[in-house]
DNA sequence: AATGAATGAGGGTTCATTCAT
DNA sequence: GATGAATGAACCCTCATTCAT
């Protein structure tokens, strides 16, 4: 498995380095190299071009959004917790690795069309996890029962990006984290019973 | 002033045409004199350069937003309609051009950072006109008090855009002006009093 | 006739002016037209051609030059004498002016070669005049008989012109007029009998 | 050092062919790389950008005539041999090599002043060796004790430029080395003792 | 597996010239 | 005569990808 393989990683994160400190359209593929310490063809062994860097990096990241999240749905709280829990792991992650932050909400936005729709099926296992807590609600009459939920889910996720990367353009001045409280409450007041 | 001359709006309307046809990548400056039935240098008569173009679509269509909207906070209804009348407003426009709603949801989010941040600074006029809304609201006590209006302001912005992208890159399949009421239940629900 | 109306002079001297203050590659037809207080397409009323600009420029002051030469040669005085105010007429004119300095030694030579052959084929009037004191000097004994005429010509064009190159080079800080004497001992040096 | 790879002389060589055949204007630099047998995006490997290719002529080609005059410096004969044998260097070098003549001559002074000064300070190294010429000259008093060297200079070198380049005008149609002696002779009696 | 030199397609912009008014 | 809006051809350079070593 080439993702088991140490350059693997290493192009990852170095990708992540090179795009958040350059930009999108500056990151060329021998920028990467270099900061991965790889000459340019190596790249080429374990990728089968430019975009599927990107959305590698993509990848590899949202699964610690994702697996944060899958353990957060199996714990014995109420979905409102739940919810609570989910926006915080999305702030706390994105507030430890200011790099990060740049790339999903700024420079991987520039990619062309096709590479933004590849980002989107992933996003996808992310959301069914944010809709498995919308039904754990409705089912319990914690959450409305006659919500759209294919909309409350648009709300709760467009509002966290919405506010993650306002924080970033903001250049991180204020604390993301913080705002936890505030959201979830605007949230839950948009979908509970 | 060139942009009461006809070939400036002939530009604009074409650039949307032309970018919403081929993408952001594949929209060359030729392709959007040709789809204007100008020469390519005619195009410099009445933008500083390509982004210039781009900038100036975004401007002017934002107007058709704004103005709408000056129109409905002038009228004499509750804050909580104005923002029902906004939502719906949205949605119409972008329901009635499928041409600028993805050119203004998907594509021009493919530019550059530099493009985008004024693109920002555009859209600022509109959030302003949100924030007057909230204002009012929060006075007449049909809005919370405590509520952070900087939050509310991005999660009423960041649901009507995610809801809107959601619909363009489900190819306008279904019908974006009747999810309006649901949208504004779900919006007041989190600000409401 | 064109050459007398106040217009053909006055966008001769806004080229000179334009060339000057702007570099060669940097003077467009519309910047000429500008500083002459015409529009574009009147240019063309008056010259054929961008180039045929530059040829005329080049031909009418070349004409104070020749003319100034052409009454230095009827003086009664030695062909040593003439050869003196030759270089001394040359010097003063181009101290007297320097935008024209700066065009015809610097700006213009930047042209495409058929404009410098255009060029070179007004100086031969110039060269020719030069050679009749040559003529004159050999005739008279005052220079050495076996002088190769043409070698003779390029020896005191190319000496004065690679003088005034380098004068303007250095941006005028010194006083070419000054150094009439020793180029004149230093050519006539050359070519005394 | 990439000087030393054969790609780089091969592209320094095309050049030279490209411009004396096309004219500075019509040499596109994939029309160089054409002639030099690689891509266009290989000359940037070797050069950072088109005027880097046509300084780099010049500085390579400038290094014969300085190289061969350092040798005449050297050798154990009289400042006026010299002088001769500088000349004759000059004449022959470029009598071997037409295309190098129409490049130096005609081509390259049509470029922009920013080029022709950067080609004027690689020239300093060549007249400075003729100043060691002169000093010599006047040293051992073969030359005139009196005379401004820098005048002096650029009668030599004005003269030797002139004479090429009336030569190169007329289509190489005579034998500029046969001109040696002469020219020698006419230098030669302006700075004389 | 790893290298890195070589490739070559692709596009924004300028500006001399024209011509309808 | 005079205008100036419109034209459209022309070119340097970048960079993702390949492949011989």
């Amino acid at each position: 498995m080439k993702k088991d393989k140490p350059k693997y990683r290493q192009i990852i994160d170095a990708a992540i380095i090179v795009i958040a400190e350059n930009g999108y359209h500056q990151s060329q593929v021998s920028k990467i190299a270099k900061q991965a310490g790889v000459a340019d063809g190596t790249i080429y062994l374990y990728f089968k071009n430019k975009e599927d860097i990107l959305i590698s990096v993509f990848e590899e990241k949202m699964e610690i959004f994702v697996d944060n999240l899958k353990g957060i749905i199996k714990e014995d709280i109420t979905a409102s917790e739940k919810l609570y829990k989910m926006i915080h792991n999305h702030f706390s992650v994105l507030a430890k690795n200011h790099h990060l932050a740049t790339v999903t909400q700024l420079e991987l936005r520039q990619s062309n069309l096709d590479l933004r729709l590849k980002i989107n099926s992933i996003l996808k296992n992310y959301l069914k996890l944010l809709d498995e807590i919308l039904n754990e609600g409705i089912n319990s009459k914690e959450f409305e029962n006659s919500i759209d939920k294919r909309l409350a889910r648009q709300m709760i996720f467009g509002t966290i990006d919405e506010t993650t990367t306002t924080w970033v353009m903001n250049e991180y001045k204020y604390d993301l984290v913080e705002l936890t409280e505030q959201v979830h409450r605007l949230l839950l007041n948009g979908i509970k019973a």
